[in-house]
DNA sequence: AAATTCTCCTGAAGGC
DNA sequence: TGCCTTCAGGAGAATT
């Protein structure tokens, strides 16, 4: 499933290739998504060059003059560019043509997304209110105390709040709480400032390694529309349940928190 | 206001 | 081998 590191990477992939282009026309094969595509977005988008593609949380936005696309690739969405010529398959629900080259947005679980927003994009409903990226300094240990003060909320709920701070998917929230050794359940507001601190360095640390993986994942993804991959000998505690844990040996558990599968080590996080 | 639960969807994996 | 059930999960919406 495509975290932050997949779609800063898929914003890297697709930007060179229509940054600068006219976008021609917005095909839409399937547009129920998670939000219905609107009807009348190729009407707003068609005929205008694209000023940049970047990311915003997990959100692919590609800007115009006028406005943005706001993208979101849910569960098990890709973007990927291709010829103009090669045929869609079944899960291939819509196309961004340009002169020389198609964006294809594939989403077998269509819990994806495809929205218009008149300028500034960021002034969008879904934008609007999300916290600070995790990979700038807008992310530090005063925000992320001030914003466990008081909470009852398991701590690894409240990381993975995109109100708080984005891009921290189920995954990562697991690999960063062992990384800073805090249990997963342990109340917001009953975690020291000395372990928050910890805690934030672990989730720029976690992020920043997987974005250098990233370009592989996405790489591989796109050769062989496969998995996407998470080079999951590389994760510490997700998806290993009941085995060792890499530091003292003892099985990992495996419990769940707000429907989201949690392995953490119940004697190494506390 | 804060916290929890529900919801969308379908491929993969497990059970028999 | 094949059918059935269960699970996975981003994040907004609904509910408590």
């Amino acid at each position: 499933m495509p975290e932050l590191p997949e779609v800063e990477t898929t914003c890297a992939g697709i930007g060179p290739h229509i940054v600068g282009q006219v976008l021609r026309a917005v095909d839409v094969r399937d547009g129920r998504l998670r939000w219905p595509i609107p009807e009348n977005l190729a009407h707003q988008v068609v005929g205008h060059r694209v000023r940049c593609v970047r990311r915003r949380g997990k959100y692919v936005l590609i800007e115009f003059a006028h406005g943005g696309l706001i993208g979101h690739l849910g569960m098990t969405g890709s973007m990927r560019v291709v010829t103009t010529q090669e045929p869609p398959s079944y899960h291939d629900h819509f196309d961004l043509s340009f002169d020389q080259c198609l964006v294809r947005y594939r989403d077998p679980r269509r819990f994806g997304s495809l929205l218009w927003q008149d300028s500034p994009v960021e002034s969008h409903a879904l934008l609007a209110h999300l916290g600070p990226e995790p990979l700038t300094d807008d992310f530090n240990v005063d925000v992320l105390e001030t914003a466990c003060k008081g909470r009852k909320q398991a701590i690894k709920t409240l990381i993975m709040d995109s109100k708080r701070v984005v891009g921290v998917g189920n995954i990562y929230a697991n690999e960063a709480l062992y990384m800073a050794g805090i249990n997963p359940h342990r109340q917001a507001g009953r975690v020291s400032r000395a372990r928050l601190q910890k805690l934030v360095m672990a989730i720029k640390e976690v992020l920043a390694d997987a974005i250098e993986q990233g370009g592989t994942t996405l790489r591989n993804f796109v050769d062989s529309e496969g998995n996407p991959g998470y080079f999951k000998q590389q994760l510490r505690v997700y998806g290993r349940a009941g085995k060792p844990c890499l530091t003292c040996s003892k099985p990992l558990k495996e419990t769940r928190l707000g429907q989201r599968s949690t392995v953490y080590c119940g004697a190494c996080q506390r």
